[in-house]
DNA sequence: GGTAACAATGCGTGATCCAGAGCTGGTGTC
DNA sequence: GACACCAGCTCTGGATCACGCATTGTTACC
């Protein structure tokens, strides 16, 4: 070696980018385990030991690689480490919409637990459009992702039903998967919708209403939760349910029609939060004052719950550790493929805010 | 063949996935090149040149191929292509926080236009971490991505400088970039200061407060817009600034210093739309109608900005198009290595709602 | 001479690319 | 008219990509 072998790491990168001319011929080819075996005086085998930590090796010839590998710059191509290991290390999750804080909070538990895994997460985002679903799940096909990750997606598609079939599925949020080999990760949406009408039965509301959530299987699930929950409370006469998109103009729609009814319901169970501000909107609109003249209940917690102005009572789902328990199937299903079917279901919270309070008749 | 040839396409999936015994031993091998070479009497070559669209192939042996590859539910390996093409048709996006809607939003631009050049997002996000950060680009180099897109992240640290020396990086709104080989893409913060200020004049507003995001260039920029605006309608006088963390809670903060000051401001400039909703929060508190007593401007129109019960005037960045930039700009890169850095700038425009009112003196 | 302890060689992974083989039909020469 | 030659198209085999792993090879020490 010609220059001194001190500390080379912390100036190396400033160097290299620095060292390159403005016009300069785009990226340099990457070193490969060959380069740092030539660098070291060694043979690329024994490079490969090295870095994947094998302990039959000298510690002189350890440095010496560690040493090249360093100066050269040197990572591992994962494509190539992919090719001849038949696994990818990588997850790919599908995501209904980026846009909603509940999947990202998700991810975020998913990521989490996979990188204890040593598998990365891919993230495509399919704007509701089943074509970009079978797209991205192409992608990750085509990719041979070692797991495949649903949010809010339910395998219906063609597409997806064969992917299942390929690659370890772990669905999230969605119910009703008939697939064999398919794990599943849901909250209790019964409960949760027990509990949204049992805290506003406790204010004293009787007259409570539901947006129910449109083509959503959990959608389902809540309402049912609300029918039980009110014939439990000796409610049913006051049973009120509207349909409605899962969106904030939807659910003042919908509000707009349940509380222009004689006599109208002190309270109203959303199917979201999203809903729920949209029944906000409405109730603005007419003139009535949340809490005093209307409570109301969303349903995920997601951020705009609890920002200060609109500060709403909402049913929380425990969001990373339904990531977390995604993952920890999904790394199960890798390890040991051609389980049978799993359902791991998480219990949801209400977190109680200003939107809601005591009825006034 | 055996059975009829008809429309096995459409039902194949759903054969596939339940063919399988529910006690099977994992997913199937994936069929190779090979095996449809096989299948078809052909060699692998040909294969390849007619999924490649080679128009070199008889019709005879083209479809002879296609339905070989159609009937064993062939996918190309894109783990074996990538090695041997030298390029992985992925771009990896790094996100400092997906919860952030405005990411979120770029990240669909940047999808949409990627898409059209045949290229693939992987997204990977650092929540603010730097250790996730250089973990995450870590990973992206070792996948060999074909360029490398930073979401509210600059490159400082040695890993990411590292890391645009070796593949081309387009930074979405973050400014002073110093490296050579490095687009920018950023709004005019300058001109969306200047437009919050003029707005706020407008009403008659003269004692119109800032509140500066701390530790963000474009925070910088912003402030230096607004200091620019102020002076430009002789408003120096009246000049406040408080800084804040670019959350809710800093604004509620920083807006409480300014609202308890006499005379106090009549119309606040924050430096975010979080910001400008803990503005909101700190005005309720201290009894002050918005906008009777005081009106605010966000930055951002985050989804927040948009829902009824907050209605917050803020500036819009066209986010969208952001993103399509960075993906216009990312893409002839990568074509053309080692173009020297440019710097797109996009016009922000102000969305007046109900957070801004005439000044009542 | 036997046995550790290590180093070097070579094969396999799935797809692409390149050089070239086989075939066909047309042209030129004797 | 017979033969060689050529161009162009279609198709094939082998080299290649970077790496991991199994096998073989080489010391060195007892």
């Amino acid at each position: 070696m010609s220059g001194p072998p001190v500390n080379t790491t912390v100036t190396r990168a400033r160097e290299l980018a620095e060292a390159v001319p403005p016009e300069n011929t785009g990226p340099r080819p990457r070193p490969t385990i060959r380069n740092v075996a030539e660098r070291a005086g060694v043979s690329k085998s024994l490079v490969s030991l090295v870095l994947r930590g094998s302990p039959h090796v000298s510690e002189h010839r350890r440095q010496a690689v560690l040493q090249a590998a360093r100066e050269l710059g040197y990572r591992p191509n994962a494509v190539a480490r992919s090719l001849v290991e038949g696994r990818t290390h990588l997850v790919g999750a599908l995501v209904a919409d980026l846009h909603n804080p509940f999947y990202a909070q998700c991810l975020d538990g998913l990521q989490e637990s996979l990188h204890g895994d040593g598998l990365r997460l891919l993230i495509g985002n399919s704007q509701w459009d089943p074509a970009f679903e079978d797209e991205a799940v192409e992608a990750f096909l085509e990719l041979r992702v070692d797991g495949l990750v649903l949010l809010g997606i339910a395998p219906t598609s063609d597409t997806l039903i064969e992917a299942t079939g390929y690659t370890p599925t772990v669905v999230v949020g969605e119910r009703d998967i008939e697939l064999g080999s398919v794990d599943v990760v849901v909250d209790d949406d019964q409960l949760g919708a027990r509990l949204a009408v049992d805290h506003l039965v406790e204010f004293g509301h009787r007259r409570i209403a539901h947006i129910e959530g449109a083509r959503s299987s959990s959608g389902r699930f809540r309402c049912e939760g609300y029918l039980v929950a009110m014939r439990r409370h000796a409610l049913a006469p006051y049973i009120m349910v509207e349909q409605s998109e899962c969106t904030e103009e939807g659910g003042a729609a919908a509000a707009h029609n349940l509380l222009t009814r004689d006599p109208r319901p002190t309270a109203i169970f959303a199917a979201n939060d999203a809903v729920a501000i949209g029944v906000l909107s409405a109730a603005a609109e007419l003139g009535l004052r949340v809490p005093d003249d209307l409570s109301v209940v969303g349903y995920d917690n997601t951020h705009l719950a609890g920002t200060q102005p609109i500060s709403l009572t909402t049913i929380d789902q425990p969001r990373r550790a339904m990531g977390r328990s995604a993952a920890a199937l999904l790394s199960d299903r890798i390890g040991d493929p051609g389980k049978s079917s799993r359902l791991r279901q998480v219990t949801p919270q209400l977190v109680a805010r200003r939107s809601t309070g005591p009825a006034r008749p």
